[in-house]
DNA sequence: AAAGAGCCCGAAAAGCTTTTCGGTCATTGG
DNA sequence: CCAATGACCGAAAAGCTTTTCGGGCTCTTT
């Protein structure tokens, strides 16, 4: 039932209010509460049960003040807008929500300026800990604030060789996917990226170039970079068809780009997986079970990599804070447009 | 620069450092810091810099205690995963970030016991405010606890017909999206939409109804519920060109449906928009820009919504609660697919 | 020169919980 | 029956900030 009108405005129970009803004085009623010994059982009930009755619930602004912890975490985002944040966020808030901890949200939109008053506002709340989440996985400058609890960044790792972050391995996406590829009897790979600028982009075509040496292959041509658009893929697929007819696969930048691939392998007629095999990356669900054949994809596992990162801001509150760079895995997961030659 | 190892476990500098340091008293130094008067200027000179050497941030648990009023809001939604809580995330995270309110975000994962965990841990929290973000638009039951701070319903209005409750104007998004296609010449307009059971389909349907009464129109077919997917939306145009040929618009009930409808239509060799108009709901951009041509569609601005629910959130917390069901309009986004009738 | 006025500053309380330590009562053993 | 022990409860302090109110100082005015 929802607060009434008549409810408002009077003030929450507080423990004195319980110790009155029950009788007895404020100590006992927080030790009966939260269950310390050398409290009388009978005591005890009388006290949970005027607690009950006032629906009491613990103010943790004072629980935080005497102890010098909150259980409370900031999470930092560069960018809520972009796809990557939210998966990460999810994990994080996942992790956390089972250990009664609660999350601050806060998102600076990629203004430095922003981020600073953030943090100092989150500092203010007296926060235990902060996870700096960034917007694309280029390494970032650490918190310009000198702050005094653990911190840890994901995505887009920290600058500062110190500090603990935690990003997706996309060198190792690159290889996986092309070892798929090569399993599925493909010998004769293109590569058709996003961004050059992107170290996600570079690093899944030197991971996917890795494989492809290891095999004792050579891509297709050069990796063709450009944007991490549809629009991008149909193009570059129609000039690869052009150029390189032979191609049996395609590895593809993101699910995006692999839509504009598969559409343009249709207008020309080439089936897939039949005559050429397409994956991407992100396995981001509309694009991939929407697409004919549905996509085969690189998931990144944000979420995990979300749970991670709240796992070790966990471990750098209560134990000693971690350093480094520290990776999560990826995974292929596999659907119509890589199906093993015929 | 982050935090050194060395100044881990120096607590943070509290008010009486900074009083200590400038040498006058603690209230001194709250009244210099605040801009109360009967301070002498020389004297607040002392105490900021004082503040600034000692990088003092006051203690916001401390000053929530003392004013019954903590400046942050819990952000409660039911289901952080599907695409539509996010933008409302965004737009209540923006209108709170400018008041220096700060948001504590849960995800209920639709499940009611963590619902109601969440909220018992956001009351003990003493936030000024919740908001509860559905995850679609259909009535949901009140919060099951008694509350005792203003509520505000975003994009899934409360049973409880007093409650508060923000949401898209479907009805009128239908409308808008016939008489778009109306005025681009268009009289024989069928409605593809998704699934039956979501009053999202339901009302847009109705409003896109209106618009065809009002205009003497009748709608080609009846319209043709199905799910949230692009292979719904293939095969329902294939089904729709098979019976009605004649079709020269198809209103679709979201973005991933009219991606289908548009790829159908290129198979059957239908020029969009010379042929047959397409135009979708949601304006998901990487669906809309994308599409070959670009997908027109409705926009139902979330993000305004968001904010919107945070100003009702505000005005609840300083003045008198708000009632009912309110709605924030929508907008149509002109792209290449429905482009005038040449 | 004395009194009054005005300006500044400081002491103290309030806000709520947890923990420590001291005190009271009852019970048991000698 | 008395002393000792153990079980249980209460007073008080700590954690930090803000506000109120009283007191002290200086300067001016008569």
């Amino acid at each position: 039932m929802a607060r009434t009108p008549a409810s408002r405005g009077t003030r929450a129970a507080t423990l004195s209010d319980v110790a009155r009803l029950a009788g007895v004085s404020v100590a006992t009623a927080s030790k009966a509460l939260n269950g310390r010994n050398h409290v009388h059982p009978q005591t005890r009930e009388r006290v949970v049960e005027a607690a009950a009755q006032l629906s009491f619930s613990p103010n943790s602004l004072a629980r935080g003040l005497l102890a010098g912890r909150t259980g409370t975490v900031g999470l930092l985002t560069s960018d809520l807008v972009g796809r990557f944040s939210l998966p990460i966020l999810i994990g994080a808030e996942d992790a956390f929500g089972a250990g009664q901890v609660s999350v601050f949200l806060c998102d600076a939109r990629g203004d430095a300026i922003r981020e600073r008053h953030h943090v100092q506002a989150l500092l203010s709340r007296r926060v235990d800990g902060l996870i700096v989440v960034g917007s694309s996985t280029d390494p970032r400058p650490p918190l310009a604030d000198a702050v005094d609890v653990p911190v840890v960044y994901a995505y887009a790792p920290s600058e500062a060789p110190d500090d603990l972050s935690i990003v997706p391995d996309n060198v190792n996406a690159g290889r996986m996917a092309v070892e798929h590829l090569i399993a599925c009897g493909r010998t004769r790979i293109a590569h058709i990226s996003g961004d050059r600028q992107y170290s996600a982009a570079r690093d899944r075509a030197a991971g996917a170039q890795a494989a492809l040496d290891a095999a004792g292959l050579s891509l297709v041509g050069e990796v063709a970079y450009g944007a991490w658009e549809e629009g991008w893929g149909r193009a570059a697929a129609g000039m690869l068809l052009d150029r390189d007819p032979e191609v049996d696969a395609v590895l593809c930048g993101s699910d995006q780009v692999a839509r504009g691939v598969l559409d343009s392998l249709r207008e020309r007629g080439r089936r897939v997986p039949e005559d050429v095999a397409v994956m991407g990356f992100d396995n981001w669900d509309v694009l991939t079970t929407g697409a004919r054949p549905q996509l085969t994809s690189v998931d990144m596992n944000l979420e995990e990599l979300g749970r991670a990162a709240a796992r070790a801001l966990f471990e750098a509150i209560d134990a000693e804070h971690g350093r480094g760079i520290h990776t999560v895995q990826c995974r292929v997961v596999v659907r119509g447009s890589t199906a093993s030659a015929g």
